[in-house]
DNA sequence: CCCGTTCTTGACCAATCGGTCCAGCTCGTC
DNA sequence: GACGAGCTGGACCGATTGGTCAAGAACGGG
């Protein structure tokens, strides 16, 4: 898989180059699979979807399932990263929970919007594909410790009840999070997930302090 | 379809009986469709999981899709029915309500535990396939309304604080619900699925009165 | 300007897909 | 016990599946 990313300088002659970004088509993969799953997707909807031709995508990918797991590793590391934002952001703790929430909800809630593909993957395959799975445990993992290391910093900050469970929380926002994205896929509108969102965030004990720092930063959501 | 239901004593002859009983044939395909999906389960997959052959499973179906959607909407209605007895139970509202929880969790908790054939079908086709969707929304809607009520019904005996909101807390427990049924079929443990249900019951503001009658039933799950 | 290397193109492959056809079987009725 | 009904099983279908092969095109270095 390394030949692609070579230094081309250290060749003694230059091979034709390639008509395509590599970022571009797993790109394009992602949004095909997302919306029609892997069994779901054909090469020849995958061909389509990404412009390239058949042997082209064989021998820069390997086959439908290598390029599957690009577009849906990249999928996974750009969710997580989407919550590493919550954890180092500027405003108060809660808000930046918050906000997250009401992301999710805006770009869930969306008519034509279809579960992101981790979330489809993870129920599509992680229940035969290890490798799958595995991933989808990691990110879980690793996103319930983000949430979790914010309520503490909250909690720090005395804006949370001290005696609430930061870890409880973290992966409880995970699964609240998981639930919208599966709902906003079915149809649930927009407006419906944004009230789950917020409801959810009554699970978290806010101090009178927090109380204060809330409600502000709300974000125009159209 | 109605023709394999019809009452045959009105019959002039009497044709050979099935050898098979449609509603364990369905029983079946749900399980195979719930382990690897629509598109991920071939007939051939499917009529060995059924015991049926070719010909039977197409005559007495129709073909794969209305076999699924036989198999779709009797989980559906399965899932429904589960929510209907939390509704109509016999102790305390916020007591059901967190015995389906950990009833939720309970079951898709196990190592083995793929998700449900509902939270799959919303998942892998409610985007494209319209009466998928609506039997989807249809059934959240109709969840929603009886974890509401429930909830209206414990605001009346004065167990949860009366300015809650029952339809916010309605829908947000099926958006928490089906964030664990992905998470477990993802593989996420028993004990973590339990916490997190016990943590959105947090959400529900529950009252001095209503937090004596909790702490009962806690029923055993080994 | 020829070289080697890699990319592109379209033909091609066996396997499998969902679905159909038909011969034979098994019933209750007459 | 012959009949016609509907069920069964296996052969069979064209279409599509993911994947491969071979011939040619594009490129920079020699």
């Amino acid at each position: 898989m390394g030949a692609t990313t070579e230094d081309p300088k250290q060749r003694t002659t230059m091979p034709r180059p390639r008509t395509f970004d590599e970022d571009d088509v797993i790109d394009r993969a992602r949004k095909a699979f997302a919306e029609t799953g892997f069994a779901g997707t054909s090469l020849d909807t995958l061909l389509e979807a990404t412009g390239l031709a058949r042997q082209s995508l064989y021998n820069a990918f390997g086959g439908k399932k290598e390029l599957f797991m690009r577009a849906f590793l990249s999928d996974t590391a750009e969710a997580v990263e989407a919550v590493e934002s919550v954890r180092h952001g500027e405003d108060s703790p809660i808000t930046r929970i918050r906000r997250q929430l009401v992301k999710v909800a805006v770009e869930h809630g969306e008519a034509k919007a279809a579960p992101s593909l981790f979330t489809k993957a993870a129920v599509e395959l992680s229940s035969h594909d290890p490798e799958v799975a595995s991933a989808v445990a990691t990110a879980f993992d690793v996103m319930s410790r983000h949430y979790a290391a914010c309520i503490a910093e909250a909690q720090g900050a005395g804006e949370i009840d001290a005696g609430a469970d930061a870890d409880s929380l973290g992966t409880y926002f995970c699964a609240v999070i998981e639930g919208m994205s599966t709902l906003g896929g079915a149809g649930v509108p927009r407006a419906t997930l944004l009230d789950i969102g917020l409801t959810s965030l009554t699970a978290v004990p806010v101090t009178d302090l927090g109380r204060e720092h809330l409600g502000t930063g709300e974000g125009d959501w159209s």
